[in-house]
DNA sequence: GCACCCATGC
């Protein structure tokens, strides 16, 4: 800024110099184009003030678009150089427009825009608009930009090609495709920019087949295509999963001796690896003369979607420059494949390399690691840190800090952030119903559910998934029928399998077995094995070995290594005394070496989660664990606590071994574990990955009267709050 | 009295 302090020099001194001019005005001009650092520009800035150059209109405008339009200037010192000019011809108006246009803050370019309007002596002009257009298709502005549409109209720009393909792209951005194919048809001579804006409005509003469609109509109409045609091409396939195309639109850009530049590799790359061919990727992206961060991040995301953890992390250890992104791709990818150790380890990482900064998408796929693991002191960090760094809480944080408040049993933290926010969305009063309803408060998810419909928040798919859940829990089968039939005809949410098999299970729970069965046989869709295995669950619970047997012949139909199923079969089989079936099965589960998923839960200590299977003693603290146990035994047997050998699976025939295996279910020891490691006053927050059984269920009330202590334990399917000897599933799961 | 524009990837 030390050229602003230069003292302004009178205009008289300027008429004086004048006679040099032409010399200077030369020579300081060309020194601005050869300027390659900001330093520089404010020398040059400096010398112009000096000279009284500055105040040549021209020479001024050329000195501002260089500090507006170059790289390594910012945006604010071009807003100074701008204010500095006395009179700001339409040029100078356009290239700050412009320039806010393509920034971090295009709402600028309006408040630009309206000033011009106010203060320049000409009217906005055909080079005004595009870049007006440009800032409401990035912001999406749809009535600001179809209010400039009009004005351009009633300007008569109405028929000019840069205005037209602006708003097409405008119309394209704003979800708007039939106007903006409207304009795009009336254009009479569309030059290859129109073609693209139209094939890219395709491509990002999810109609890849009319993007593609479109470009095959260019391809016949003679139109040659250039490098952005086809990154839009090569976008619109990996939408549409296509690879056979997309190889061919390889194939046809080489053939063609389309111009390959680093965007269009990235694009070709980003295909390869969105339709499952990471080999392609791999070959092409070794082959690249020059790669950037994007080229890096689509080889990253390629092998971590696809589980590929090794290559993921060895793309990542090789990366020049980790931007945050390259972080998120890989928590998400942990996260969203059942790993959230993993997540957290990589979060655990970054914080400790400082390398770069969580933004708000790794704080949403860290928040729901937390979620599945019950994590709640590192859950509970991640929403003071947010509030610490100032981190605007939209709709996405707020959803996910209500459901890993929820999911970790701390239902009132979730009420107190749901409350603490004005703005909802559809997400977020989701996310509260479904908190509710998995701690069997089904009551209050409806009359939330009533709630959002006076908020004007209509509800979606998601909604209707988690209000059937929750009366599933509570078992609200009146409510759940009503929902359910009201879905499509009030609310125009088509009921999909997934509400299918929340419905069945309401049914079967309640003892419904026929009428559920009749649900599944109106179906239009086909059902899904989660429809039969609510159903099977339901005939497990109520011993019907006949719907059993159908139900577990469908569900292996759909999954044939599903354990479960044969599970819950042989379940229904012991229970009923048909031992014969159940050898039979367990000689099958021996042959098809189906294993049954190990039992594991999962306890927060400080910070630090600590999980534990079926009987083990890996725990450093195992000692104390069991020596715990042996006294939770002793107290429990006064107050009528009998290990229930009828909730064992039939797999152990010595009744001894039973009673072992049941004292060392891994639920119990957790429990253990956190009555030897935490104070008093702390609630035990257990986290099973399988559903709890019946005889730890009793072991847990118990444990919480002779002990005075909360216990949470959050199973499969929902939450049980222990108090007092009492289960807030209220013995209904 | 000059010049500036529209379309591309995570």
């Amino acid at each position: 800024m030390e050229a602003l302090s230069v003292p302004l020099i009178s205009l008289q001194n300027f008429s004086t110099l004048n006679n040099n001019l032409p010399f200077r005005n030369h020579q300081i001009l060309s020194a601005i184009d050869k300027c390659s650092s900001s330093k520089q520009l404010k020398e040059v800035h400096a010398r112009m003030l000096r000279t009284g150059l500055f105040f040549d209109p021209f020479s001024a405008s050329k000195l501002f678009t260089a500090s507006a339009l170059s790289s390594f200037s910012t945006l604010d010192y071009a807003r100074n150089v701008f204010d500095q000019i006395p009179q700001a011809n339409l040029y100078t108006w356009n290239i700050l427009i412009r320039a806010y246009a393509s920034s971090s803050d295009p709402f600028q370019s309006f408040v630009i825009f309206l000033d011009l309007l106010d203060k320049c002596e000409d009217l906005p002009n055909n080079f005004t608009f595009p870049f007006v257009i440009k800032a409401a298709s990035e912001l999406k502005a749809s009535r600001v930009g179809t209010a400039v549409h009009g004005m351009a109209i009633k300007l008569s720009f109405g028929m000019d090609l840069y205005i037209l393909n602006s708003l097409v792209r405008f119309y394209g951005a704003c979800g708007d495709l039939s106007m903006a194919e409207r304009l795009f048809k009336g254009i009479s001579c569309k030059d290859v920019v129109s073609w693209n804006s139209m094939i890219s409005a395709f491509a990002q509003g999810n109609c890849p087949e009319d993007a593609l469609e479109l470009f095959l109509k260019m391809e016949r109409e003679n139109v040659m295509p250039n490098s952005v045609t086809m990154v839009c091409v090569l976008s619109a396939c990996a939408k549409k999963l296509d690879l056979e195309f997309g190889r061919w639109v390889c194939s046809y850009i080489e053939r063609k001796g389309i111009k390959m530049d680093l965007t269009l590799r990235n694009a070709m790359l980003d295909m390869y690896t969105k339709c499952g061919s990471v080999d392609d990727a791999q070959k092409l992206f070794d082959e690249m003369p020059e790669r950037d961060v994007f080229s890096w991040t689509i080889m990253l995301d390629g092998y971590a979607k696809m589980g590929d953890y090794d290559a993921a992390r060895g793309v990542f250890n090789a990366m020049p420059v980790k931007e945050i992104a390259a972080w998120n791709v890989l928590i998400s990818a942990y996260e969203q494949n059942g790993k959230p150790k993993e997540a957290l380890a990589i979060f655990n990482e970054l914080q400790l390399s400082k390398i770069a900064k969580p933004d708000e998408v790794t704080l949403v796929s860290t928040l729901s690691a937390c979620a599945q693991l019950g994590a709640i002191d590192l859950g509970g960090w991640i929403h003071v840190y947010i509030k610490r760094e100032g981190i605007d809480l939209n709709c996405h944080l707020i959803s996910s800090l209500v459901d890993m408040y929820a999911k970790c049993g701390a239902l009132e933290k979730a009420l107190e952030v749901f409350y603490s926010v004005e703005e909802r969305d559809v997400y977020v009063w989701s996310a509260m119903i479904a908190g509710l309803g998995m701690h069997g408060r089904g009551k209050a998810a409806i009359d939330l559910f009533f709630e959002m419909q006076e908020a004007k928040v209509k509800p979606n798919s998601v909604t209707f998934t988690n209000v059937l859940c929750a009366c599933s829990h509570t078992g609200l089968v009146d409510e759940g029928r009503v929902f359910f039939h009201e879905m499509e005809p009030v609310y125009g949410v088509v009921p999909e399998t997934k509400h299918y098999a929340c419905m069945v299970d309401i049914l079967g729970r309640a003892g419904f077995l026929e009428e559920a069965m009749e649900l599944i046989n109106e179906m239009s869709i086909t059902p899904s094995a989660s429809v039969w295995g609510a159903l099977l669950g339901a005939c497990s619970l109520h011993m019907n070995v006949e719907l059993g047997e159908l139900a577990s012949d469908q569900l292996l139909k759909l999954e044939p290594r599903n354990h479960g199923a044969i599970v819950l079969l042989s379940n229904i089989y012991a229970k009923t005394g048909r031992w014969e079936k159940v050898s039979e099965l367990r000689k099958l589960m021996r042959d098809t070496e189906l294993k049954k998923e190990p039992g594991c839960s999962s306890i927060e200590v400080n910070g630090n989660v600590h999980e534990f299977l079926v009987g083990d003693n890996l725990h450093p603290l195992s000692s104390n664990i069991y020596s715990k146990l042996d006294d939770i035994a002793t107290k429990l047997k006064p107050v009528g606590y009998e290990p229930n050998k009828s909730h064992l699976l039939q797999l152990i025939e010595e009744d001894d071994l039973k009673e072992q295996a049941l004292s060392l279910h891994s639920e119990k020891l957790a429990i253990a574990f956190g009555l030897v490691s935490l104070a008093p006053s702390q609630p035990i927050r257990v986290v099973k990955n399988l559903r709890i059984c019946g005889d730890c269920h009793e072991f847990a009330k118990l444990v919480s009267r002779v002990y005075d202590r909360d216990i949470l334990l959050r199973d499969r399917y929902r939450f049980h709050h222990f108090r007092d000897g009492h289960c807030s599933c209220m013995d209904y799961w």
